[in-house]
RNA sequence: AGGCUCGUAGCUCAAUCUGGUAGAGCAACGGACUCUUAAUCCGUGAGUUGGGGGUUCGAGUCCCCCCGGGCCUACCA
């Protein structure tokens, strides 16, 4: 992990004897600030030939001052053109000889300056003879940041790409360079930055209070996954990393708040894959004296916002599916979506005959005799139902094994009043009429206590949250709940399809040495 | 956790099947070049082939173990 000079690269090398060479010369190779008054795309997009083309030999009045990261240069003797890329985009600079000064231009500029070095340019745009808006810097050019290890070049064309950075690990461990050399991956983060922003606008306009709720719990609940364990050191004291934001929200309700959501990390302590990322986003709302049939109505338009914020239209194109976000969505009952697919009916049948039905009728390997009816239906949907609901589909009435938090259905048996969204055959959200009733409350979480403790290898007393009890007790209104997986949604309205590709920093196992 | 697969210069990749001095482009360095744009031209340097062990006269290549990645499965919403 020591970086003797001896480990670094002959490259790194000699940009460590540049920077010592500007030091020599006194130039600040990292100076403190740089105004700013254009960016790469403005200048392309608003050049206008007939107002700001020079005559031969003039200067021209369309003066900028920028700034951005050199990702390639060509060095002509007494004149050179780079590349410059900011936020926006690339655009070309120009730098001749004698706009600098012949000292500079060879000592300086074309001795010590790099491809990946950031810099500030003042100088007026122009049109080229290859036609191409650049950039013609004046002196009033300057190093902002010298870079000491050598940034990946990408070479491009109108139609093609060269040398692109396309490593997956390299990517994700380096995300920096990443974003610094693949501009497309910075437009996904744009999107999902658009996306969290649309649904956040959405919820305030609709009267909902953003609210920040506690990620270290005494208590963890809310959703069945095994949990971060932590330690606080002055009150000596276990506490957990929140895998769902939901007791505490209802809490509010309680409190008297009629809406409230938060958008935060949930964390839970489980396998990696291209859908699962151990801490992940999640925006939970609730809205008192409401029903889930109105929150059906609600996440369409939820959805539908968001969605348009990042298209301009509802539709979006996902692994080959044009996917329509328009509208109203399809609704089915768990069951029904369950018989249309498979030719039978399993409501109110009982886990003996859901398992014969699997393993014989659906011929799923993966049910045995002894799980739960709620896990064997879960199994049954999700291998025969879930792949197939491309479009937005509400599935919903689901068996109350499935779901501790719902409440009953107010007519049909053994089922609570819960939907989940599935779009390209995945889960995007998942909502139910909030149970609010103290005394049954208490009983769903004692019959799931003593099983979840050894499953999730936590003590009883972690998984009962007598405080959520409590607060149900002095009453909560009627309510309707959401969770949206804000990655998953992301995945599909931007057309990524690792979790990864939606998450900065996602985790990995730690570098070897 | 299991299966498949990949790891070669700063970056993108050859050479692996069929063992025989590890190559190219970009980047870098020296030189030419004041409207180029995958700039061009001449020249140069750069590698513990992810790590360790084994087979062999000889291993990037074959075998075993380990590390890391990707995909699938499992775990899991």
């Amino acid at each position: 992990m020591t970086h003797a000079s001896s480990d670094r690269t002959e490259q790194e090398l000699r940009r460590r004897e540049e920077r010592a060479a500007l030091d020599d010369r006194g130039i600040d190779p990292y100076p403190y600030a740089w105004a700013t008054d254009a960016h790469a795309e403005d200048i392309l997009e608003t050049f206008d030939d007939d107002k700001h083309q020079p005559e031969d030999g003039e200067a021209g009045d369309y003066e900028v001052s920028i700034a951005g990261r050199i990702t390639d240069l060509r060095i002509m003797g007494g004149s050179t053109f780079f590349d410059l890329r900011d936020e926006t985009g690339r655009i070309q600079v120009y730098v001749r000889a004698q706009d600098l000064g012949d000292d500079y231009y060879e000592e300086v500029f074309t001795d010590l300056f790099d491809i990946g070095d950031i810099v500030g340019v003042k100088g007026y745009a122009f049109r080229t003879g290859m036609g191409e808006v650049t950039v013609r810097a004046s002196d009033d050019f300057q190093l902002l940041a010298k870079s000491l290890r050598p940034m990946p070049v990408v070479k491009e064309t109108e139609e093609e790409t060269f040398y692109e950075v396309t490593d997956k690990e390299f990517r994700y461990r380096q995300r920096y360079v990443d974003l610094a050399v693949n501009p497309e991956v910075r437009t996904v983060f744009r999107q999902r930055s658009a996306l969290v922003s649309a649904m956040r606008d959405f919820l305030d306009e609709q009267g909902c209070l953003e609210v920040d709720t506690p990620i270290l719990q005494p208590v963890y609940g809310g959703a069945t996954a095994r949990p971060f364990k932590t330690h606080h050191n002055a009150l000596d004291m276990p506490l957990y990393l929140r895998i769902a934001n939901e007791l505490y929200l209802k809490r509010l309700l309680v409190g008297g708040l009629e809406g409230v959501y938060e958008i935060g990390k949930d964390f839970r302590n489980e396998g990696l894959s291209r859908f699962h990322n151990p801490e992940f986003t999640m925006m939970e709302c609730y809205v008192a004296y409401k029903d889930y049939r109105w929150m059906m109505d609600f996440t369409e338009s939820l959805l539908h916002a968001t969605a348009t914020a990042l298209h301009d239209t509802p539709t979006v194109e996902f692994e080959g599916n044009e996917i329509e976000l328009g509208g109203a969505w399809r609704r089915v009952s768990f069951f029904d979506a369950i018989e249309d697919e498979t030719g039978i009916d399993l409501y109110q049948e009982d886990a003996e005959r859901v398992y014969e039905a699997a393993a014989n009728e659906m011929e799923l390997q993966e049910v045995t005799p002894d799980m739960g009816l709620g896990a064997l239906l879960d199994e049954v949907f999700s291998e025969m139902v879930e792949p197939g609901l491309i479009q937005p589909t509400f599935v919903t009435d689901y068996p109350v094994e499935l779901s501790p938090l719902a409440k009953a259905h107010r007519v049909k048996e053994g089922l609570v009043e819960r939907f989940e969204l599935v779009v390209a055959g995945r889960e995007i959200a998942n909502a139910f009429s909030e149970l609010n009733d103290p005394q049954e409350q208490r009983q769903r979480f004692e019959a799931q206590a003593r099983q979840r403790a050894e499953e999730e290898d936590v003590g009883p007393e972690a998984l009962i949250d007598e405080d959520y009890l409590r607060a149900l007790e002095y009453g909560m209104p009627p309510a309707a709940g959401l969770g949206i997986g804000i990655d998953r949604l992301t995945m599909i309205l931007t057309g990524q399809e690792s979790i990864r590709d939606v998450i900065l920093f996602p985790l990995l196992r730690p570098e070897g040495d």
